[in-house]
DNA sequence: ACCCAGGTGGCCC
DNA sequence: GGGCCACATGGG
């Protein structure tokens, strides 16, 4: 047994993934990922943060939660109009409305309204059906899969790949491949804060401009915490 | 006045 | 299969 996680010892043998995520946990902590209370409302959220920042999304949510609407079938009888306009602070408010309205219709048309019949689905099915949805790409099905269904999904955003790059991990910009990389990095437990652990990275230390992860990296050294 | 944010779909070649 | 572009608000 290791003593002590700051001992290079501790980290010998183990992936750059690995060594990766012992240290930004060590860093900053449980992150408590995704910030959501329904598994409805971790799938409006991840639609609604497409290319958005959290701050302007939290404020859609909140209009949102007063108008009773963050429940299918509310949703589903709720006009586009209301809609849109709870949606506007998250930006690109047409087509977010829209496709919000796109994924209820899905849902009551073919689970009879019950979100939870479908997460329950397997994952393979479940991220095929998902991707089929107009306005649901690659990282915002895995968010769903892997934060309201529970299912063992990493998921790929800007910041991973950014990162990833910067710190020699991976040059790759193929989801699949770096997904795969994950996933064979980690067990299925870490997924769910890896993730919220590289966004908290980023948000930390790449919040102006792209290139300064270079410095994530160095300062992060320092601190000898990479 | 820029640049950026927890992307996606549609078009072009 | 990759390279652009529109989509839009709010914060630095």
């Amino acid at each position: 047994m290791f003593n002590n996680d700051n001992d290079i010892l501790y980290y010998k043998g183990m992936s750059m993934i690995k060594r990766l995520y012992k240290q930004l946990y060590n860093a900053f902590g449980p992150q408590h990922w995704w910030p959501a209370e329904t598994s409805f409302e971790v799938v409006v959220g991840a639609i609604l943060t497409q290319n958005t920042s959290w701050k302007n999304v939290e404020k859609a949510i909140e209009c949102l939660k007063e108008r009773k609407l963050l429940d299918v079938d509310a949703m589903y009888k709720t006009k586009l109009k209301i809609i849109k306009e709870c949606v506007k602070p998250a930006g690109f408010y047409n087509q977010k409305a829209e496709r919000l309205k796109l994924f209820v219709e899905h849902v009551v048309k073919n689970y009879d309204g019950n979100l939870n019949e479908m997460l329950e689905k397997d994952v393979e099915e479940l991220r095929k059906e998902l991707l089929s949805l107009k306005g649901i790409g690659k990282e915002t099905a895995d968010s769903i899969l892997l934060y309201a269904a529970n299912k063992p999904v990493f998921v790929i955003d800007a910041y991973t790949k950014r990162i990833c790059k910067r710190m020699g991990i991976s040059q790759s910009d193929d989801y699949e491949e770096l997904r795969a990389l994950f996933e064979k990095n980690l067990n299925p437990e870490q997924y769910n804060e890896m993730h919220a652990l590289l966004v908290e990275l980023a948000k930390r230390y790449c919040k102006k401009k792209p290139l300064c992860d270079i410095c994530v990296v160095s300062k992060l050294c320092k601190k000898q915490v990479i």
